[in-house]
RNA sequence: GCGCUCUUAGCUCAGUUGGUUAGAGCGUACGCUUCACACGCGUAAGGUCGGAGGUUCGAAUCCUCCAGAGCGCACCA
């Protein structure tokens, strides 16, 4: 027995060694299999973390569900492809170098231009991106790091281009005068799904525009009542109905405006006074109905700083104190008729906490209810459809749900962003001119100024990641892809966008199954976050207990979609898995052999027919263990297939087994002994190579000794049947 | 407002889509330096499965209602 064997597992000791043997023998990557398996593709695509920083919790969840799958289907003989990568994540990573940059060397990305932005950007990523792979690796992951990807790369640029000319000739992507959600911290548009709402305590302010106007109105904003073109009441509001049609003139706090008495279904009777004053360059739903009843839609008051545009005593005032010098104007004028205090949803914006100012401004979109010629379908049913047909299904089910809800309610995507760092919208103008796709030849063509939204590339993961738009062998061969495991919060921005990527672009769909993992939450249930102090990083886990024991922790029982709560303890508790297993191989390898003269001989078998009652009854339960972690892991209950394991290693092979047969092994039938020798090699050989996938470096490291070793690594070893 | 989920042992959670005395980990109590392992072994305490009805031979599991917790979307003019 080697002499490691004599001391504890140590995971520090092991680890990184074996995953260098792995790596080098190539067995990551699909094409350098062994002859032999049947070579059918398994394929998953790595969701790429963003390149802003390192990897949290959650991502070694994900990584781990990735990881068992791929091991499992590999040692079935599956030719299994895991494609790693990692994404530019635009706003994310720019205004974190934006942030860095201020702070050293207090600039702004003006004062150092776009170039030199990128270069500095471009620097981060690189370092960044080779912190997470080293994490990736540190965890066991079994990815082809020889086909990784970045979603700013050549061949991801060249395809999200392809991408954008595809769908503007297919007139799914048009550029219009639209309200938007600007950011104005962050000096960009933002798409709805980037909102974050946030409860504060607002004041609704009850006024009339003038003395002689007949219908009071409330807000929450009364700056923007500057830019009012229109009233809206409801049309069966008996208060109102009279006035519907008239129109009045009034001078609003210095500023000339002129409303007009519409009626629309929209507006809720019981709220406020039931009468809406419309500024239809500063909020959505006022937008939507000033264009029902064609009003003026782009009188903006306020500009992209959040200040105000009109003349007057407001001019240059930022919206927070104009809002109070409206205010005390309706006091003085006798206008302002009650002021309640109330509970509001604040709309800002997810990176940069900013609150989103609506505004109409010139932006690209993706269409979503338009019928594709040729198709029959607009984007929305193409996003419906795989998923209510099921050819896509999601873990946990009702997913789905949601997923369809979302998308029924979903409006045209703003693609645009004013932000430097990403996939430069390939658009050239020459005056009336324009050219979409690739830059013209000839001289005086300018490029769009603005970049795409991140999740444009995202969207084409899964078959970007092959090589398209060019016809390769891998996308022939690889998509699409099995399963895509990633956290549910990214269901709309990224499952979503990826539907209908490939829907669109090569009319099949990204993946058969989406797992959703939960959110790992610190012991208190509270998400892991730099603000709060309490963030764990897997490397300082993997460190600490080892990769095998934070894989496992982070597996048992961690049903899909569900969040879960991670604790030292727990994790201490699968490391004493881990060295459990050490100690199971020190007895077997030092019990299930017979010595001669130094030498030692294995025995062969078990032969079936040989077997007492007993040893066959145990057979037959491991027989039936297999069928049904196998069965799991088909279905992807991985949460139950860690958890048997666990359970049939250390309370039935270790606790049951190993003690009933030290009698035996100690006794003088030869025969018995023989013969339970052979039966305890074959369980705990089998018992290493269902682990494989959820520890993949402690039993390796064992296999490594046994003689039951039938190939090179147990990475390859053949699952059991 | 629309939609979704959860409520099981002190704590954190399983319970494979109705089937024998409801499970695990941690914790607790007691006892063990037993020649694989103290990163261990053994034993024990602890649950009317949120509440009320219903379907069924049979319900933690399916249906209805109620109570509490959480999440998503939309919106609050």
């Amino acid at each position: 027995m080697p002499e490691k064997f004599l001391k504890p597992f140590d995971p520090s000791a092991t680890e990184g060694r074996i995953y260098a043997e792995w790596e080098k023998s190539g067995y990551f990557n699909p094409d350098n299999l062994p002859e032999g398996s049947n070579k059918q593709p398994f394929t998953i695509m790595m969701p790429p973390p963003n390149a802003t920083g390192v990897l949290h919790m959650g991502h070694a969840l994900g990584l781990t569900i990735q990881d068992i799958l791929i091991r499992y289907k590999r040692m079935c003989g599956f030719a299994t492809l895991w494609l790693p990568g990692t994404d530019h994540a635009a706003i994310a990573t720019q205004s974190k170098v934006e942030k860095e940059i201020s702070k050293k060397e207090g600039k702004s990305r003006h004062d150092l231009g776009r170039d030199e932005l990128l270069k500095r950007i471009d620097a981060f990523v690189a370092e960044s991106r080779s912190t997470i792979e080293k994490q990736i690796r540190v965890l066991g992951a079994s990815c082809d790091w020889s086909r990784e990807a970045f979603t700013l790369d050549d061949t991801r640029n060249r395809a999200v281009n392809t991408l954008f000319k595809h769908m503007y000739d297919a007139g799914l992507i048009y550029r219009g005068n639209r309200i938007v959600n600007w950011d104005p911290k962050g000096q960009t548009t933002i798409s709805d799904d980037e909102i974050v709402y946030e409860e504060r305590p607002a004041k609704l302010y009850t006024f009339r525009y003038s003395k002689d106007f007949p219908i009071p109105i409330a807000t929450t904003r009364p700056e923007t009542k500057v830019g009012d073109v229109a009233v809206a009441v409801h049309p069966d509001d008996a208060r109102y109905q009279s006035y519907v049609g008239k129109e009045f003139d009034a001078v609003f706090c210095d500023v000339p405006i002129h409303i007009k008495i519409v009626a629309d279904k929209e507006v809720d009777p019981a709220f406020g006074t039931g009468a809406v004053g419309l500024t239809p360059a500063h909020s959505h739903i006022d937008w939507d109905i000033a264009e029902r009843h064609a009003l003026t839609h782009e009188v903006m008051v306020i500009n992209e700083y959040a200040k105000m545009t009109v003349s007057g005593c407001l001019e240059g005032k930022k919206t927070t104190d104009a809002r109070e010098i409206v205010v005390e104007w309706l006091t003085n004028e006798g206008l302002l008729e009650k002021t309640k205090d109330i509970q509001q949803n604040v709309a800002t914006a997810e990176r940069t906490g900013g609150v989103i100012e609506p505004l109409p401004k010139l932006q690209w979109f993706v269409e979503v209810n338009k019928e594709i010629l040729g198709r029959n379908k607009t984007l929305k049913e193409m996003m419906l459809d795989p998923v209510r047909s099921g050819s896509i299904a999601m873990m946990p089910e009702h997913f789905e749900k949601t997923y369809v809800h979302w998308i029924e309610n979903l409006r045209d995507w703003c693609i645009s962003r004013q932000i430097w760092y990403g996939h430069r919208v390939p658009v050239w103008y020459k005056g009336e001119e324009i050219v979409v796709g690739a830059a013209p030849a000839d001289e005086g063509w300018t490029q769009d100024e603005d970049t795409l939204d991140t999740w444009f590339s995202s969207g084409s993961w899964t078959f970007s990641t092959l090589g398209w738009p060019d016809n390769t062998a891998d996308l022939e061969r690889f998509h699409p892809t099995d399963v895509l495991v990633t956290a549910y919060e990214l269901i709309f921005f990224w499952i979503a966008r990826m539907i209908l990527m490939t829907e669109f672009a090569l009319n099949t769909i990204p993946f058969r199954t989406v797992y959703f993992t939960g959110i790992i939450r610190d012991a208190k249930g509270q998400k892991f976050s730099k603000s709060l102090g309490n963030g764990a990083d897997p490397i300082d886990i993997v460190e600490k207990f080892g990769a095998d024991a934070a894989r496992m922790t982070l597996v048992v029982g961690n049903t899909p979609g569900t969040d879960m709560r991670l604790s030292d303890d727990k994790i201490k508790g699968y490391k004493h898995f881990a060295n459990k297993l050490w100690n199971i191989a020190r007895f077997v390898l030092a019990n299930a052999n017979e010595e001669k003269n130094g030498n030692k001989t294995w025995p062969s078998g078990p032969e079936r027919d040989h077997l007492s009652p007993r040893e066959h009854e145990l057979l037959t339960e491991c027989d039936a263990l297999t069928q049904d972690v196998t069965k799991d892991l088909e279905e992807y209950r991985i949460y139950l297939a860690a958890d048997k394991l666990y359970h049939y290693a250390w309370h039935e092979l270790a606790d049951k087994i190993l003690e009933e047969s030290k009698p035996i092994l100690s006794g003088s039938d030869a025969p018995a002994k023989a013969s339970r020798q052979a039966l305890l090699l074959t369980l705990f050989d089998r018992t290493l190579r269902l682990l494989h996938p959820f520890m993949p470096f402690v039993t390796e490291e064992i296999y490594q000794s046994m003689p039951t070793r039938d190939s090179e690594f147990l990475m390859i070893a053949k699952w059991p049947e």
